[in-house]
DNA sequence: CCCTGGGCTGTTTTT
DNA sequence: CAGCCCAGGG
């Protein structure tokens, strides 16, 4: 039988409970605006208060607003800050540089990508395209070589960028990380190589090359001068996740004034995978021994019960500053711990709990979250709430712009952007009915050919544009000659390539895509028809997309706008009411920096939370113990744990899990509430019905 | 050379 | 359970 909780709850919620911590801003303003300062903040301490506090009395002690650069984890958080500072300062702060590493790089490189031999449009490389470049690298040189294992694209890419951000030689990554691909290490230097040359002949930058190209031009004396001149003041938020090439770019922008703000929580580094160094953080004093260092430790975001939970994990970490999170709200809930049968009966326990806190208290949608270490964990639940008809929204898995049919329509915008892009050409290639890989490929290699012609043609200053290769005679020739199948298609996409080249010259981005997807055009809509099973959904992103461009004035901004925003992939799906109020299911990277007055933690068993993969990676366990810190952080006053108790392999047996080492960590000092659940058999009544599809929400934009 | 279907594998987190 | 590899028919 069910264990029976009587809840009190206080209704009214303190609004700005930062206020009370004056001190906050105290800190950020007695010390002096002009000297390093390092903020080691705890969860829920005000950090954001502290940061804009600090960039309002910067300005206010006269350093002009777009001298001052706020380097953000995402760029809705600078966003955010700078509406904050505006309400202090006024309009004047909308003039502060703010953003992510990668969108700040993006800014400065535009001006000054052609020192470093790329072409003035160049293209910004998601992970996906990365992905489908490696790819081919690798096919291309395995088939020269013996045929030794070879890694897949995905491994080696990252593999790479490990090596990049950590500044290590790649042996050494291959030898502590992969170790099984030692053998081949000579050739997987030569595709490093010949991708690293590739991607500035295509005119490529992937997220790294962002970040290195930056660095460059820093390090180089001329150009550092001209690129810091207009940089005062520099603030990092989230620093514990910075990764060694990150703080250098960091200390060469502020190295002639030195005036530099750090904020973060050692305890919530959690991307060491990508090459955050804590490190970083840990030895900042040691880099600029002249800085003031604060540290905020009441939390002014969680009761004391959630809090305990939260120092009993921080006392069981290995390293990093000793802190312990003092609570300011009045003692409320214990976390409960819930374990369920199986995941099946943790979705319908999360679902019937949700609507619980919603009618019996009061509890808005919009108050509530579910955090899981991995996508995959939430689709049992997705299913769930779907069922009970509870509006949700899904900040995690396949992003909107990551798509098929949205990466399709944007290939003919980025052939018109940068004519060299062979990802985008192959792509296109292979819409056309009759082309496979190999044709595909080859028509990239024919247009490739052509430019490069033209190029050795007329070496003036012009931009290269696909009409060059498009009327270029060879490549003409090249194509006739191939099979009649293949033909009609690609001289179909040569025909509207050549249309959206005239009309890129003077119309709006949005204007491409209705070349693309109208009847008389490409007609992509029909298309789309023959090609997935879902063509309404798809129809009607298409359309989003093409709303969303109305925005945009310049294609060149459309597009790496679109590959630098991995925000913009959000999916929802609400029952029918317009109101929007709806439950976010998130990883917990994602939800980072966020609250929620209650929060789910699912699949809390070993292997999932600590996850598996993590664990083999040697050091990880500190990184899942911190992320298990920040899932827990996020809660105000409701904290809900669950794990299924039984998991459910391929073959139809069934294991017994184990709880999660974070639970049993704090099982031990008592300061949970264990709840049992009571499951009753219920007749499903075709409310099932209400399920589209796989009954998992689809990707869509969301601003 | 393209396409399809069957069998097998491997499965995290992201600017 | 999706994405990859391979074999075989068109």
């Amino acid at each position: 039988m069910a264990r029976t909780i009587s809840v009190k709850r206080a209704r009214s919620i303190d609004k700005e409970p930062y206020l009370k911590g004056l001190n906050v801003e105290q800190s950020a303003t007695v010390l002096s605006p002009f000297s390093p300062l390092m903020v080691i903040a705890g969860a829920g301490s005000g950090k954001t208060k502290t940061l804009t506090a600090r960039v309002a009395h910067m300005m206010q002690q006269g350093i002009p607003a777009s001298a001052i650069m706020l380097l953000t984890f995402t760029n809705r958080a600078a966003a955010n800050m700078i509406q904050r500072v505006e309400k202090q300062v006024g309009p004047e702060s909308r003039r502060i540089q703010g953003g992510t590493f990668h969108s700040i790089a993006y800014r400065y490189l535009r001006q000054h990508a052609t020192k470093l031999g790329y072409p003035e449009r160049f293209t910004v490389l998601d992970r996906d395209d990365a992905e489908s470049f490696m790819k081919s690298i690798i096919a291309e040189v395995s088939a020269q070589k013996s045929a030794h294992k070879m890694p897949r694209a995905k491994a080696m890419l990252k593999l790479m960028s490990y090596a990049i951000n950590t500044h290590t030689h790649l042996n050494e990554v291959v030898l502590e990380r992969a170790p099984q691909y030692l053998a081949v290490s000579e050739i997987l230097a030569e595709i490093c190589s010949l991708y690293i040359q590739r991607k500035i002949d295509r005119g490529f930058m992937d997220f790294d090359d962002l970040l290195i190209n930056w660095f460059r031009l820093l390090d180089d004396s001329d150009t550092h001068s001209e690129m810091t001149r207009n940089v005062k003041a520099v603030l990092v938020d989230e620093y514990q996740d910075t990764n060694v090439l990150q703080a250098q770019i960091v200390d060469a922008l502020v190295s002639k004034h030195r005036n530099i703000t750090i904020v973060g929580d050692d305890a919530q580094s959690i991307y060491g995978f990508r090459g955050a160094d804590v490190r970083n953080m840990l030895f900042f004093a040691d880099r600029y021994p002249e800085c003031a260092t604060q540290t905020l430790t009441t939390n002014y975001r969680s009761s004391p019960e959630i809090l305990s939970l939260a120092n009993v994990t921080l006392e069981n970490a290995r390293y990093g500053f000793k802190k312990e999170l003092r609570a300011t709200r009045d003692a409320g809930e214990v976390p409960a711990l819930v374990p369920c049968a199986d995941s099946g009966i943790q979705a319908s326990f999360i679902a019937q709990h949700i609507l619980t806190l919603h009618q019996e208290e009061g509890v808005d949608f919009d108050d509530i979250a579910i955090l899981y270490r991995a996508h995959a964990h939430s689709i049992d639940i997705q299913v769930e709430l779907a069922r009970e008809g509870i509006p949700f929204v899904v900040r995690s898995g396949l992003r909107f712009f990551e798509q098929a049919h949205i990466k399709d329509v944007l290939a003919f915008l980025r052939i018109v952007e940068n004519p060299r892009d062979e990802i985008s050409l192959a792509r296109l290639a292979r819409l056309s009915e009759g082309v496979g890989e190999v044709t595909a490929s080859r028509f990239a290699t024919y247009f490739r050919g052509a430019l490069d012609h033209v190029q050795v043609q007329e070496k003036g200053g012009r931009r290269i544009r696909c009409v060059d290769a498009l009327h270029n005679e060879d490549f003409q020739r090249e194509i006739a000659a191939l099979r009649a199948r293949a033909r009609k298609g690609l001289e179909k996409i040569n025909r509207i390539l050549e249309v959206l080249d005239r009309v890129s010259q003077s119309e709006k981005p949005s204007k491409c895509i209705d070349v693309v997807t109208a009847k008389e055009g490409f007609d992509y809509l029909s298309l789309l028809e023959r090609k997935f099973d879902n063509p309404k959904d798809r129809k009607a992103d298409i359309e989003q997309l093409a709303d969303y461009a109305e925005g945009y004035e310049s294609l060149t901004e459309f597009l790496n706008d679109l590959s630098l925003t991995q925000t913009a992939g959000v999916s929802a799906k609400d029952s029918g009411d317009e109101e929007s109020s709806a439950v976010t299911l998130s990883t917990v990277h994602q939800a980072k920096g966020l609250e929620w007055r209650a929060v789910f933690i699912p699949a809390l068993v070993e292997g999932m939370f600590p996850s598996e993969m993590a664990l083999r990676e040697g050091k990880a366990e500190e990184d899942e113990r911190r992320l298990f810190y920040v899932a827990a952080t996020r809660a105000e006053e409701t904290l809900i744990m669950s794990y299924p108790q039984v998991k459910h392999l391929r073959d139809g047996t069934r294991v017994m899990t184990h709880p999660s080492r974070f639970i049993e960590e704090a099982r031990d000092e008592d300061i949970l509430d264990i709840w049992s659940l009571n499951i009753e058999d219920v007749e499903l009544d075709g409310a099932e019905n209400r399920l589209e599809g796989s009954g998992v929400a689809r990707p869509t934009l969301m601003r």
